[in-house]
DNA sequence: GTCTTTTCCGGCAGATGGAA
DNA sequence: TTCCATCTGCCGGAAAAGAC
């Protein structure tokens, strides 16, 4: 009971974000009433993942307990949080020509045909703003009479900023926007503008404005101008005296969301399409096999490759991934239960490549693509998956045990390929290339682990029964030129299991499995 | 350097859904 | 209905990382 004094907005820290995509429509509405949020149900419809997006900004923003009744001051501010069929609007000064109309659609998101459409990659922002825009005209009969001008730069981040004289104005965006992992920069942080991809007259077609006090930055095309949120205060008055400042940051904060989501949708789509081209034929087919009709019909070998990212990426995304999960955060892994594609999973994902970023010191300068950052964090899931699955299944030993013996095995070859190496010059071409031939896991004698929790531990080795005397002599002159260390082995009298290889030279197997011919082979090894 | 543990990776098969 | 692409679960095994 205490807990929930400390706690009065209901949930605690123990229940996860993780949880909050399976509420109910209802059970969404009643956290947000109980944080004194009225969502006005009878128009919002079914903006349950609109106000499932708010409710989760809210409670981010509870247990991170980084702004001293911020719960209170939003809630106020969401006293009644009307979403008339979805939307709200933050409209601009129409004698500016450089203000864009922008409209929250939640319920009927930003298109990514549109965004497509209005192709992103070039000068994206402008652009996406116009593709918003365009929905805009669609529905533009319903701007609303608390529409705050503004104009909102998209950087390349996906993070956005405004910026005013206002300090509370400032502050408040500031607050919210801290809780929000789309916005990278602080507005209390000076900006210095820098040139990038400067050209070697010096000249850049592009600016940054890199943080004075953090490591933030943004990118920003000149072409796309930025109108502070004062001159759009004082073309309509004082709209933060009328209380309206609020619902126009909420709305312009979940706009913005959106467009994010919808970029990064695009980005993906566009890496997928990239790595198509590269690898033209990503569907490796097997051989042809006819149905009952006699027909010819391809049988798909595998499926989808994903591209194997680079060793340095796995290593980061698991060593990023470990500390966050280690470190005090709301930050809790995969969910195993869902799947990859899921809204809590994907955010995962995102926070990772986030992190990733933040850990190079901004996008720019990350060595990794965001599609480099997710295929390494796909394997890493799967992995994490794979594990899970037999750990519940008791299957964790087994495949363990079987790991060790099958590394026992490779450290053997990889062992007499070293013997090998050192008696290339004593040993004739015939002998080693009889060596070079049997250098594989089939043709070692398996180590038994079956007690292996001696100690000190000892293994033991059961001899192929299938193995020529030339084969044997053979691993032991290797195993002369460099001895097996470690524990000790003990030889069984009981032979391996296993049968002939296929492929196997006929010189490495007794007569009694394969003709007669190890003799003559035994003989050449003599010399 | 040895041995163990963890992670990664490819292949196969079944389920599913869209297109023809 | 059939065909096909994709996703997913599962498995075996290779390789890297970690412990000693």
């Amino acid at each position: 009971m205490a807990r929930i004094k400390e706690n009065p907005c209901g949930l605690s820290q123990e229940v996860t974000l993780a949880v909050l995509p399976r509420l109910y429509m209802e059970e969404v509405v009643t956290e947000l009433r109980r944080r004194n949020i009225s969502p006005d149900t009878d128009t919002a419809g079914n903006c349950r993942e609109h106000l499932l997006r708010i409710l989760q900004d809210v409670m981010e923003q509870e247990y991170r307990g980084a702004v001293t009744g911020a719960s209170s001051d939003l809630g106020s501010s969401l006293d009644v949080l009307h979403l008339p069929q979805g939307e709200a609007t933050a409209e601009c000064n129409p004698q500016n020509s450089t203000t864009r109309n922008i409209q929250a659609t939640s319920s009927d998101p930003c298109s990514l045909l549109d965004l497509e459409d209005s192709d992103l990659s070039n000068d994206g922002v402008e652009q996406s703003q116009r593709a918003v825009q365009k929905q805009n005209s669609r529905q533009n009969d319903s701007v609303t009479a608390d529409a705050v001008p503004v104009s909102v730069t998209v950087n390349e981040n996906f993070g956005w900023s405004i910026s005013s004289k206002d300090s509370s104005t400032a502050r408040r965006s500031t607050e919210r926007d801290e809780f929000d992992n789309t916005v990278q920069h602080r507005q209390s942080c000076g900006l210095k503008r820098e040139p990038v991809d400067q050209n070697r007259d010096g000249t850049s077609e592009n600016v940054i404005d890199r943080c004075r006090n953090c490591s933030c930055s943004f990118h920003r095309d000149p072409n796309i101008p930025t109108v502070m949120a004062e001159d759009l205060f004082a073309s309509f008055g004082n709209v933060v005296e009328q209380g309206q400042n609020e619902n126009f940051g909420l709305v312009l904060h979940e706009l913005v969301k959106q467009v994010a989501e919808n970029r990064r949708a695009i980005q993906e789509i566009r890496d997928q399409q990239q790595q198509r081209l590269h690898e033209p034929d990503v569907h490796v087919y097997g051989g042809q096999e006819e149905d009952q009709n006699g027909r010819s019909r391809k049988r798909r070998k595998t499926t989808h490759k994903f591209k194997v990212p680079d060793n340095k990426c796995r290593d980061d995304v698991r060593k990023i991934y470990k500390s966050l999960l280690e470190g005090d955060n709301d930050f809790n892994g995969f969910n195993l239960n869902e799947t990859l594609t899921s809204r809590y999973n994907q955010q995962v994902l995102q926070t990772l490549h986030w992190e990733i970023a933040k850990e190079y010191g901004g996008e720019e300068k990350c060595p990794f693509s965001p599609m480099e950052v997710k295929d390494a964090a796909r394997r890493y899931y799967r992995s994490q998956r794979d594990d899970r699955v037999r750990r519940e299944k008791g299957k964790l030993m087994a495949h363990r045990n079987a790991m060790r013996k099958e590394q026992r095995l490779m450290q053997k070859v990889h062992r007499r390929r070293k013997a090998l190496e050192k008696c290339k010059d004593s040993w004739s071409d015939r002998t080693k290339q009889m060596a070079a031939e049997i250098l594989a896991k089939p043709y070692q004698s398996s180590e038994s682990s079956g007690e292996e929790t001696q100690d000190p531990p000892r293994f033991t080795v059961r001899r192929l029964p299938w193995e020529s005397t030339a084969l044997r002599k053979l691993k032991d002159s290797l195993d002369e030129i460099c001895p097996q260390r470690g524990a000790a082995r003990v030889l069984s009298s009981d032979f391996s299991d296993r049968t002939v290889p296929e492929g196997t030279p006929p010189w490495a197997v007794k007569g009694v499995y394969q003709g007669d011919l190890e003799e003559s082979m035994s003989d050449s090894l003599e010399d």
